[in-house]
RNA sequence: GCGCGGGUAGCUUAGUUGGCUGGAGCACCCGGCUGAUAACCGGGAGGUCGCAGGUUCAAGUCCUGCCUCGCGCACCA
């Protein structure tokens, strides 16, 4: 192999510096002043101009709350993508974002601003309030710049989109008006959870907020039928919303049960009752726990046979009946169950979700009988016109009961939402809406969700695919403040206007004023927010008055828009849009599923028919180290700052990137991070050190050296680095970013360090020049660049630092390297030695011959030849020498083992009774045949060779062993175990230098200071002069002593021999 | 309730189309080695592969049911 590998490593510099020890903070705040002042991440970005660009779309945070660790995994998938893509020459602009808007800001100032209801927010002032929230939502913006800064999460923070801008929401007018123009967006109704205290619904996230168990009284109500004796019973837990009654809903399939009552019962308490003969109607399954009467089933029926009966209401007048031809009959809905209640569901539309959906499918009167404030309206019942409905639930069951409308009472235990800031029980009521007809496009985003590759392919499958099949009209209009108003205007006769730009709301509000309506000044820079945007009125075609609707988008809908909007298309040209359509990489955390990751999609394919994204990487939530969630009210938050300025960025990336795949949950693990660093970092570290210390010491420079003369090990670690590259590579195209960093972490520890530098040591120990020390340094000085090439775009400051002092210049300007060519023979050949060294150790400790005791022989028993290896194996190994012998029988027998999957194949039942008798049988005749090619009969089966494999065992009594390496050939290794008086005396000197050394160490000597040194021995075998010559130049003594005899200071024992020794 | 993903040693995890004795790392114990770092090497202990069935000559792996954790969705009349 060439010296200078296909990657191109030169050196644009001298010699480089020493390294100091690790000390990582350091090292990267250094880093961010060189990075800022140098501007890197511009100049990487810029030096890619030409390449195709590779698009990335920031999720915009939002900056009112304080950034946490789970922010800092997604920014390090993020950037670690950019990163590699622009090393690979793409062009990666990276733009960041702010997503400014929503309900989570209105929250904060209003807690701010004691601010309890929606009329407290009109008292204070919109204006005011709003203004309010516009500077909230910059509260943490330093505390983000700050830890994406200090993360290096490369971003251009100084030109970010931010959604409260009026380019920003100009373009999503835009878009709605794209929406409204094709007849996607609607106005309707939902049911939403409201509380009439603060005026506001709520979004499911608050409401799983506030869930409290509460007691309350249920009622079984008797809805008497017209044109028959009997009444239906249904069961409700909210007697408010009796009065709104309009159907009763049966499932067509259940089976109801029509009985008479014969007698009263026993113990009755509370109110409701029945008289005797009276007939009532319910689900059979549930006559026992409902009925407390006597009583006779008269007959059965399917609830199918029920459907269409009209029944009287319960409280005439409370709602009209328009032109409904269904109000107040019994109307089948699949989804009635018979687990609770009586099998027959009370219906009042406006104040349940189902009871809406129902009303509307079948035409029931949708009005209300309770109005914003929870109040019952006018013309109910005299008793609760104007109440809280809450505080009605006694005095409607008091109604009923005396109109003889009462079963049952039952005090009822169940969950339900309330407000999480003042406590009221929530209320489902059905509200103005506005909504996109996602479904009209459920095809297309089915198709286009196809089209995106997911990592995890079952989020995009599963997940994300489920939500698409049950897609519904989404609900983009909220009754909120602080938004992107929704630019419809209607008139009183419901014409609707929706307008997409400034311009054009320029000119309507032109054309209103030239009619004579006095509008506001509109420039070209009016706030589009409330209230400025409510303040002007428009004209219908029919010279009516409009009035835009009261209503914000849902803040999801902007960051749905950040694809277009963060350039303000189409009203900056268009082009840059062009340029940066559809993305290519996106990522955020797996619950921006049914957010982002949905709207995105979802406005992509009502504005442009279009898929948005083409990559994404949805992201596993983050853990505390028990697993469990992490939560502010848990405490078990973890402030990632704790990391950077301990472990610092780099290790604590790594550590996020190697700890698992990046979809699955992470447990972060403080004592993991603790172990990413001190077994990556340090090492790695440790092992730049060692190269660039000596690099300095002896000038070596990488782009000027001549070409060493490179040994087995620096061919085989830089096979093994080509290796690494391909299989990084590799792993980053398939998103195992998690095992690429595995493997590079293995190639540092293992290969390395633990290996390639504990092997070459010496070589640069050697004061002389050389050509195999150059070989050496030049070797780690290309393996270091490639690696550093390899981690930057997961640690990006450590391999900058590295690169830098190695090549004088940037990790972050070079190219990904290339895979160069990879001798598998010598990866293969090495693997062996290194198998032989360890076996060789364990050798030692089963004959309990100590390790520092030299052997006088070694034998390498087949297998590839190693002699290139067996001066390394010599010295691991400590042995005098290695031979190769060919002689087997001498040392090993032959076993065969059974190959379950040939031998299954063939024998099937009788397996068990073949693999009994080839291991009762004589394996060295049975091989023997099977040579001969006169296969042995197993309960009549032919054994062949692919039958069984070969194994040779050593044989009793000798210090061998045996392994097989991958390509199944055994290679048995014999260590000679007799003694000598020069293997004694060696390895006594061995013994006496190590505790020497150690002494060194423990008095803090200096590596150049020399001692003085007095040895005794007693009961020992003789050193040899030689033995102690070798002693004297490994411990640096200027003068010694040797002599036999009990002697003074410290003293050891080993394999009975009496040592003393003096340093001084 | 439905869907998705987990459950492998005390902890973190690898385990391909079913096929040799289920691998690592951390921690622990014993030993070795070391002017080599928060290191290294050998050995040990530690596993009912969540549980129970099934398919198969053979199941961590495939099937069914259940338990359990996480996430999401729905429901709570």
């Amino acid at each position: 192999m060439a010296l200078k590998s296909d990657i191109d490593v030169a050196s644009t510099m001298g010699i480089p510096q020493p390294a100091g020890d690790y000390d990582s903070v350091a090292l990267e705040s250094a880093l961010l002043s060189t990075w800022s002042d140098e501007k890197t991440f511009e100049k990487s970005v810029e030096s890619r101009r030409k390449g195709e660009p590779f698009i990335f779309l920031e999720g915009p945070p939002t900056a009112n709350g304080k950034p946490g660790i789970h922010h800092v995994v997604a920014r390090t998938f993020k950037d670690l993508v950019c990163r590699w893509k622009t090393m690979q020459g793409n062009f990666v602009e990276r733009k960041g974002g702010w997503d400014t808007h929503g309900l989570p800001v209105e929250i904060e100032v209003q807690k701010r601003l004691n601010l309890k209801s929606n009329q407290d927010i009109l008292d204070y002032g919109m204006a005011e309030f709003n203004k309010a929230c516009r500077e909230s939502v910059w509260t943490y913006e330093s505390a983000w710049r700050e830890m994406t800064e200090r993360m290096a999460y490369w971003c251009d923070l100084d030109n970010p989109y931010v959604t409260l801008e009026n380019n920003y929401v100009e373009s999503c007018w835009w878009a709605i008006k794209k929406m409204f123009d094709q007849d996607l967006l609607y106005l309707g109704h939902k049911v939403l959870p409201y509380c009439p205290g603060t005026g506001t619904s709520y979004s499911s996230h608050e409401v799983a907020l506030g869930y409290k168990e509460v007691e309350e009284p249920s009622v079984y109500v008797k809805f008497k039928l017209t044109d028959d004796d009997v009444s239906v019973l249904a069961w409700t837990t909210t007697p408010w919303t009796l009065p709104g009654n309009v159907g009763l809903a049966v499932g067509p399939e259940v089976e109801y049960v029509r009985v008479r009552v014969t007698s009263e019962p026993e113990n009755w308490q509370g109110s409701g009752g029945a008289i005797v003969g009276e007939e009532l109607i319910l689900a059979k399954d549930l006559f026992k726990d409902v009925i407390r009467h006597h009583s006779d089933e008269i007959s059965t029926m399917k609830g199918s046979e029920l459907v269409g009966k009209s029944y009287h209401p319960l409280f005439p007048g409370a709602v009209e009946r328009g032109d409904s031809k269904t109000a107040w009959t019994i109307i089948e809905a699949d989804w009635v169950t018979t687990t609770d209640g009586t099998g027959v569901v009370h219906t009042a539309v406006m104040y349940g979700e189902d009871d809406y959906n129902l009303g509307m499918k079948v035409g029931l009167p949708a009005q209300h009988t309770v109005d914003m404030k929870g109040e019952f309206i006018a013309g109910i019942h005299e008793k609760i016109d104007g109440r809280y409905v809450k505080d009605c639930d006694e005095d409607i069951i008091q109604i009923l009961d005396e109109a003889g409308l009462l079963y049952r009472e039952k005090m009822y235990i169940h969950d339900y939402p309330h407000c999480w800031r003042t406590g009221d029980p929530l209320l489902y009521y059905a509200m103005d809406s506005w909504f996109v007809r996602m479904t009209a496009v459920k095809e297309r985003l089915l198709e286009f969700n196809d089209q995106v590759e997911w990592a995890p392919d079952w989020v995009g499958e599963g997940r994300f695919g489920e939500w698409l099949r049950n897609v519904k009209d989404w609900a983009i209009s909220r009754e909120r403040f602080w938004g992107t108003p929704l630019p419809v205007w209607r008139s009183e006769s419901g014409e609707m206007k929706c307008l997409g730009s400034i311009s054009e709301l320029q000119e309507e509000v032109a054309k209103a004023n030239a009619a004579g309506i006095d509008n506001p000044e509109c420039p070209d820079d009016v706030d589009l927010h409330r209230p400025i945007v409510d303040d002007f009125t428009l004209l219908s075609s029919t010279g009516e008055t409009m009035q835009r609707e009261p209503f914000v988008m849902d803040c999801w809908f902007d960051s749905g828009c950040a694809s277009f909007a963060q350039w303000h298309h189409p009203f900056d040209g268009g082009e840059r849009f062009a340029n940066n359509f559809p993305i290519d990489y996106i990522c955020e955390g797996v619950d921006q599923t049914r957010g982002w990751f949905y709207t995105l999609l979802a406005v992509s394919t009502t504005v442009f028919d279009s898929i948005c994204y083409k990559r994404c990487l949805s992201l596993g939530l983050i853990l505390d180290a028990e697993g469990k969630k992490m939560s502010k009210s848990k405490g078990n938050i973890v402030d990632p700052w704790d990391h950077f300025n301990s472990e610092g960025a780099d290790a604590t990336r790594w550590y996020m990137v190697t700890a698992g795949a990046p979809w699955n949950p992470m447990k972060f693990d403080a004592n993991g991070l603790k172990e990413t660093y001190a077994k990556m970092f340090l090492t790695l570290w440790n092992v730049y050190r060692f190269h660039v210390d000596y690099a300095a010491l002896d000038g070596f420079e990488a782009d000027n050296a001549e070409e060493g003369t490179p040994s087995e090990l620096d061919l085989w670690i830089r096979s093994r680095l080509q290796q690494l590259v391909a299989g990084t590579t590799e792993q980053f195209e398939q998103w195992n970013f998690h095992k690429a960093g595995r493997d590079i972490e293995n190639f540092v520890v293992n290969d390395l360090s633990n290996w390639y530098v504990r092997r070459s040591r010496r070589r640069l120990w050697d004061e002389a020049e050389s050509g195999d020390k150059l070989a050496c340094q030049q070797t780690l000085h290309q393996v270091l660049v490639t690696l550093c090439r390899l981690m930057a775009p997961i640690s990006p400051f450590i391999s900058d630092s590295i690169h830098r002092n190695l090549v004088g210049d940037s990790v972050h300007f070079a190219d990904w390297p290339l895979a160069g060519e990879i001798d598998e023979d010598i990866i293969a050949r090495m693997a062996l030695v290194r198998e032989l060294a360890e076996t060789g150790r364990k050798i030692r400790v089963d004959a309990n011959r100590r390790q520092r005791l030299p052997c006088a022989e070694g034998w390498i028993v087949s297998g590839p030849d190693l002699s290139a290896y067996h001066d390394i194996l010599a010295e691991e190994l400590n042995v005098e020498s290695i031979s190769i012998e060919n002689d087997l029988d001498r040392f090993q027998r032959i076993e065969l083992n059974p190959n379950r999957r040939a031998l299954g194949a063939k024998c099937r039942q009788e397996l068990p009774q073949v693999l009994a008798e080839i291991t009762a049988a004589d394996h060295e005749s049975m091989w023997e045949q099977i040579q001969a090619g006169n296969n042995p009969k197993i309960l009549g089966y032919d054994i062949t060779a692919d039958d069984v494999e070969l194994r040779r065992v050593e044989r009793e009594g000798f210090a061998a062993k045996t392994i097989t390496s991958e390509d199944g050939n055994d290679v048995s290794l014999v260590l000679d175990m007799t003694d000598s008086a020069e293997l004694l005396s060696k390895g006594l000197a061995r013994d006496i230098t190590r505790r020497i050394q150690a002494k060194r160490k423990e008095m803090d000597l200096e590596i150049e200071a020399t001692i003085s040194l007095r040895v005794w021995t007693a009961e020992a075998p003789e050193i040899f002069p030689a033995d102690e010559q070798w002693i004297i130049n490994e411990t640096r003594a200027s003068s010694s002593q040797f002599q036999t005899g009990e002697g003074e200071g410290d003293f050891f024992e080993v394999d009975g021999a009496k040592v003393w020794f003096q340093v001084e």
